[in-house]
DNA sequence: TTCCGTCGTTGATTGAGATCAAAGGCCCGC
DNA sequence: GCGGGCCTTTGATCTCAATCAACGACGGAA
């Protein structure tokens, strides 16, 4: 599993890479390609960068210059609005595309940083519209990138504007449970990268409001919370919740 | 900075179906083409719809076909939940395309109907992308309207997140306003096309709600608001609102 | 190990917006 | 012009989540 390096005299934590050899492929780009294909795509997506936990790829306000794609890890976007409070945009984790918000205005509206030690694919975005052009499935399933983010976006505006607390949580769970299930991993048990206040924000709730909702969750028998380790105890029950409204 | 221009479009009496005709070059799909380019877009965009007041542009479940911009008109799109309550997810004037967030999934998961007597372009879509493979210029700017539907959610989303009632409400006004600028008209005096129901919707607040606030913006001068009929007296203090929490 | 700072939990109280309720206004079709 | 339905406004009350506050738990540094 361990990366050779290149060039270390620019970035020691950037390593080479390539799609085609990545267990990635039928969850990030390269899906639907031709071997042919992910092997012009390897000559794309060159750099590999590592980072710490708490380290940014990058900040409100930096040049858009390259999309990112999570090869392991889980990070976080957050908006930063005029009066120094942020808003957590989303959470990202293996296979998932970031920067897409920059290309309407050439800059990254928005922070993203990791919440672990995360390593990330850097897909230089001028050189991905080049190839598109010649590779109409990469060209279309990237479109289809762009609009799932855009039906994720709004999957958060509706529970956000009709859901309570509890629902909001409900959803979140599921949410994740979900996404870690698709990577092959348990959909009952995993750990919160996040913090409650991270939560909440991402939520609209204030963190005590999502550590009331945690404990009621707990003693309702639905999950077992410990910190962050969370185990869901009844899937079918949780569903419920954000079915029934009232 | 869009100087007065749009004026003569709206004259009933002109019903060329070319993009290179069509005065919203500026504000829609041709934006940045050549003329040569934005002739081969005239190929592509050959339908122009006519739909009354109430009528859908297409509902959620529909198969994914085409992109619509609209050419003259109002309309909402809105999210239908399990549970029978609906979410508007946006309102969309001249010159914006609706449906992207269709692509991913091959169906539409929105309703979009027209709130007034509107006008839409049909796009082809699988004929974009291919003619956007042949035209960079028409491929980025896509790839940015893309994008900038993803900022606007995200706008959303810190608006839903994390302001209160006054000045979520005060964010949609400024928002309206702004985008009635863009398009030659007054910033401080329009007609509400929607309901205060379907504002709250938007807004994630109850109709009452919407409408108590209105009242308050009336006593403290900022707006002066009859039925639909919205003027902005103190756009000044209506961004303040929205800058200084608490 | 101990200390300290961050993170999480829980309780008491408050407050913004939802809900319930009623009445008035506008528009459209007849 | 009239009637009915929808939209809007306003008031009274309730409720859920925010706020304020205190304490406890965990993890990293010395």
């Amino acid at each position: 599993m361990a990366p050779t390096k290149i060039v270390p005299m620019f970035n020691p934590e950037t390593f080479r890479t390539a799609c085609s050899n990545c267990s990635l492929r039928e969850l990030c780009l390269p899906l639907g390609l031709t071997g042919d294909e992910i092997e012009q795509l390897d000559m794309l997506v060159r750099v590999r960068k590592q980072l710490r936990k708490g380290e940014h790829v990058y900040r409100a306000g930096n040049r858009f210059e390259a999309l990112y794609a999570v090869r392991s890890g889980f990070l976080k976007t957050s908006l930063l609005n005029e009066d120094g409070r942020d808003q957590v945009t989303g959470f990202h984790m293996t296979g998932e595309i970031m920067g897409l918000d920059g290309i309407s205005t050439e800059h990254h509206p928005c922070d993203a940083v990791a919440l672990e030690d995360s390593e990330i694919c850097v897909i230089p975005f001028s050189r991905l519209e080049e190839l598109s052009r010649d590779i109409p499935s990469l060209q279309h399933h990237f479109h289809k990138v762009m609009s799932r983010e855009i039906v994720r976006d709004q999957g958060v505006m509706m529970l956000l504007g009709s859901m309570r607390a509890e629902e909001r949580v409900a959803a979140f769970l599921l949410n994740l449970s979900q996404r870690w299930t698709a990577r092959g991993y348990s959909a009952s048990e995993f750990h919160l990268r996040m913090t409650r206040e991270e939560i909440g924000s991402y939520l609209g709730l204030k963190l005590e409001t999502v550590s009331r909702v945690f404990s009621r969750f707990q003693e309702d028998g639905l999950v077992a919370v410990q910190q962050k380790h969370i185990r869901i105890l009844d899937l079918a029950r949780l569903r419920e919740l954000i079915g029934q409204r009232c």
